[in-house]
DNA sequence: TAGGCCATCTGGTCCT
DNA sequence: AGGACCAGATGGCCTA
């Protein structure tokens, strides 16, 4: 049965006895079984043309005969119907595409946020928000000069966000990652044996709540560089092109990079014809030995990921170590 | 079952 | 006139 959707039942009534009501009503589940959706809301879709007519009469019709004023109403005539409705279905499609490409930038953010999911992907606001404490934890990174604490990370990037994308960041942030950007600063790594299992991301119960969504192995974690003052050396970008583990070939995000991301090629180079091309621009950026007060950063900073739908004993820790070794050793 | 999230339809408004 | 954009409404799906 179809439903009206009308501001009120007198509204309703008046329509239900226009003439040409029966008809549009039923051309309603014809568009039902076009667009395989309800069509319960704005059944009256394409006959507003004449709704303006009618509460033209309403209202002329004090006092005496209502009078018709402007332009004459074109009867809703068969053919007309048909326009409009095929106008209607091509506005639909034309609604359903842009809506796809707004998911698609939407899905590109989340592959570039601290903590991303194939399988659990954030909603759209908490990505939103999420993107907003990313940058402002980074800009926050490049005004102080200084290191974020892992824990004043997870902080700033979980400000404002659901309890449960609260967990989910923190889970995925202490994953490994932070304990090792934070060694970083204590000593040199070692050079791990890429045949051992890099213990840095043996998984040890955070204290925090679990991730309710599947398991900490189930979501990427993008490791974020030691420091900023990476950043500014040109020479930063070059080590993953450096890194002699084997090649990977799974799904690598865009790495970030403050002038924007690049995509890699097969042998881990970057490939630049794939690559976002945008400057950022810092007025007065300190970052620890580089000098200038507009910073253009041209270097990029890898990132790599811990390949979703992969468990830990699966995954190929050797090669994370490697990696890792090839980023945190300079 | 309620609530959250999402995709879609829809009509209005603005712009080209 | 037609397209882009927007916000409201609706129903489906999923989870607690």
């Amino acid at each position: 049965m179809t439903k009206l959707y009308v501001k009120s039942k007198d509204m309703a009534e008046l329509l239900s006895s226009q003439p040409w009501i029966d008809e549009a009503l039923s051309s309603q589940d014809e568009m039902k079984e076009e667009d395989g959706k309800p069509a319960s809301y704005g059944i009256l879709a394409g006959l507003n043309e004449e709704h303006d007519s009618i509460e033209e009469e309403e209202e002329e019709e004090d006092g005496g005969k209502p009078k018709r004023r402007g332009p004459k109403k074109k009867k809703m005539t068969k053919a007309r119907l048909e326009r409009f409705r095929a106008r209607r279905v091509k506005a639909n499609a034309r609604e359903r595409t842009r809506m796809h490409g707004l998911n698609d930038a939407l899905d590109n953010l989340r592959r570039v946020m601290p903590c991303y999911s194939k399988t659990q992907k954030l909603s759209k606001i908490e990505t939103l928000r999420l993107a907003r404490n990313y940058i402002w934890a980074l800009s926050e990174v490049l005004e102080s000069g200084q290191t974020l604490e892992g824990k004043g990370f997870v902080e700033m990037l979980c400000k404002g966000l659901s309890q449960p994308t609260s967990n989910l960041v923190a889970g995925c942030l202490q994953l490994g990652p932070q304990s090792l950007f934070l060694e970083k600063h204590e000593e040199k790594a070692p050079v791990s044996d890429p045949a051992v299992p890099s213990h840095s991301f043996s998984y040890q119960s955070p204290g925090l709540p679990s991730p309710p969504y599947g398991n900490m192995e189930a979501h990427v974690v993008h490791l974020k560089p030691p420091s900023f003052k990476s950043l500014a050396d040109p020479s930063f970008g070059n080590h993953h092109q450096d890194c002699t583990s084997p090649s990977y070939e799974g799904p690598l995000t865009p790495p970030l990079s403050i002038s924007g991301n690049f995509s890699l090629k097969q042998d881990g180079s970057p490939d630049l014809e794939k690559s976002y091309s945008f400057m950022a621009h810092y007025p007065s950026v300190s970052l620890g030995g580089a000098h200038g007060h507009t910073s253009h950063f041209s270097t990029t900073v890898p990132r790599y990921d811990i390949p979703i739908d992969m468990t830990y004993d699966s995954y190929p820790h050797h090669m994370v170590g490697a990696q890792l070794n090839a980023i945190f050793s300079e």
